[in-house]
RNA sequence: GGCGCGUUCGUCUAGUGGUUAGGACACAGCCCUCUCAAGGCUGGCGCACGGGUUCGACUCCCGUACGCGCUACCA
């Protein structure tokens, strides 16, 4: 195998767009490192062109398989499906740095020759140059970086005494190897691109674009670490986000279609998707806003990916459904109620066994008193008499009952809901009615008189 | 400390010299209503500060403050 040698005749803008995320497997996917793929995700695809995941593993002790499954869990829950990469494969593997020991040792080797390296305490540094190095990003426009002094800007090292690789070294390695056309990545790294500039120049090779997104904070305006709330992105299917509600949040974070509009489809984002349009200042995670706007698409939802998404909350939760067919119309009443799938199996329990919880207060509040047990009765008697199971009968005899009992509509409904659910929120009362059957629901309400 | 980046409602943002500074989340109130984190309407809330440049600055320049990042044999 020999090395890939950039024509240094052609220019980057010639060559194919091949963007990367290469994340360390540190045993959690961050949420900014999660952006960090969609931004690249969505350049690839917009230009189609070639999207790659290459795992970082020089820190051997602390990366595990199980770290490296969790990054794949993430890709996939969000969509961002790779072209080249672990299982995937690619003809410019090995894509673990693990096993690219040979390469870097041939860059090494070069600079050697050239004599860009010196020996320090047994590490291998790189000797800067030490000019003023221009950073072109494609966020943040030109800065000019003076590393002309060796105080401030000490020369990097490249390996240590052990043996093992520094970051820099192998990055920039892996970019030159693979092709990378552009670098998309977390801001924390603009203050290190000249200095891999200097290594792309000692290793004459077109460096690629690059294009360093703002960081994402907390509300407060701090730096997101891994003990904030919200940085694991593995939270967010336990929790009952939709992947594509998170990605739309996630992409409108530091960019913006410009026209209003928030809440628009990955094929969408992905025409707009302009690294130019990307904003400078770092952007706060609002946990209620991407909240609301997981209860927007749980909302405009079809039933069938609704209940694609929501099976395995109920399968977890222990509940059973003999029909499909019952399964949606349960499904289609509480939907436009929840924002959270994690919170489906409480609010329809109920619809799926007779042993379902009474909420305290609930039944404290309308389900003792005399007359609540009275007005049940004789709404239960009522609905013995409904023909036609429908929702809209079921009202209008619920109604009729209020009238004659000189109650307010909600004197018989508040109660009625305790009765059949347990709960004193929930889907609407009628179609719960309806949904739940006649037997059931006079049964319930019959129980409690 | 040095270097770099940034600063429009609490938060995400639109805005590129002349706007009643627009939208969204959150918040408050009202309406609808059978509950609801559903829907509808209304409202409060913002250009960090100080200098310039200009007939005129949220928009351009400089400075200050504040925030963030880098400054590792972490990635």
């Amino acid at each position: 195998m020999s090395l890939h040698h950039p024509s240094s005749a052609a220019s980057m803008s010639d060559r194919p767009v091949r963007t990367r995320f290469a994340p360390s497997p540190t045993g959690l996917l961050h949420i900014g490192s999660a952006r960090a793929a969609l931004f690249n995700w969505l350049y690839a695809r917009k230009h189609g062109g070639t999207f790659i995941l290459r795992v970082e593993d020089t820190d051997h002790s602390r990366n595990t398989r199980e770290a490296e499954q969790v990054i794949f869990d993430g890709l996939h829950w969000l969509g961002l499906d790779w072209d080249e990469g672990p299982l995937k494969g690619g003809s410019y593997g090995p894509y673990y740095q693990s096993e690219r020991n040979r390469i870097y040792e041939e860059y090494l080797a070069r600079l050697e020759k050239n004599g860009h390296l010196y020996e320090d305490h047994g590490a291998i540094r790189f000797r800067s140059p030490r000019e003023k190095v221009l950073v072109d990003d494609l966020v943040c426009g030109k800065i000019e970086f003076d590393l002309t002094n060796p105080i401030t800007h000490p020369d990097i090292t490249l390996r240590r005494p052990d043996g093992s690789w520094i970051f820099h070294f192998v990055n920039v390695v892996d970019d030159i190897e693979m092709e990378i056309s552009h670098v998309i990545r977390g801001e924390d790294h603009l203050s290190n691109t000249p200095k891999h500039l200097e290594l792309y120049r000692a290793l004459r090779a077109d460096p690629p674009h690059f294009a360093h997104t703002p960081l994402i904070l907390n509300r407060d305006g701090s730096k997101m670490s891994k003990r904030d709330k919200g940085v694991n992105l593995g939270l967010y299917p336990e929790e009952g986000y939709a992947p594509e509600a998170l990605r739309n949040y996630l992409c409108l974070l530091g960019w913006s279609p410009k026209d209003n509009r928030e809440i628009l489809d990955i094929g969408e984002i992905t025409q707009l998707f302009e690294l130019n349009h990307i904003n400078r200042r770092g952007a706060a995670f609002d946990p209620d806003k991407c909240f609301w706007m997981n209860g927007q698409y749980l909302l405009q939802m079809d039933l069938a990916r609704y209940a694609e998404l929501a099976i395995p909350f109920l399968q977890k939760a222990g509940l059973h459904w003999e029909k499909w067919e019952y399964l949606e119309r349960v499904l289609s009443i509480v939907k436009p109620k929840i924002k959270l799938l994690a919170d489906l199996p409480d609010w329809v329990r109920p619809f799926f066994t007779d042993d379902f919880p009474f909420e305290e207060v609930a039944v404290e509040k309308y389900l003792t008193t005399p007359e609540a047990k009275k007005n049940l009765a004789t709404l239960a008697k009522a609905l013995a008499e409904v023909d036609r199971w429908e929702a809209s009968f079921v009202e209008t005899a619920l109604k009729a009952t209020a009238t004659a009992l000189g109650v307010k509509t909600g004197d018989l409904v508040h109660p009625a809901r305790v009765a059949v659910s347990g709960r004193s929120i929930g889907a609407g009362l009628y179609e719960t009615f309806e949904v739940l059957g006649k037997e059931k629901t006079l049964q319930r309400l019959i129980k409690q008189v």
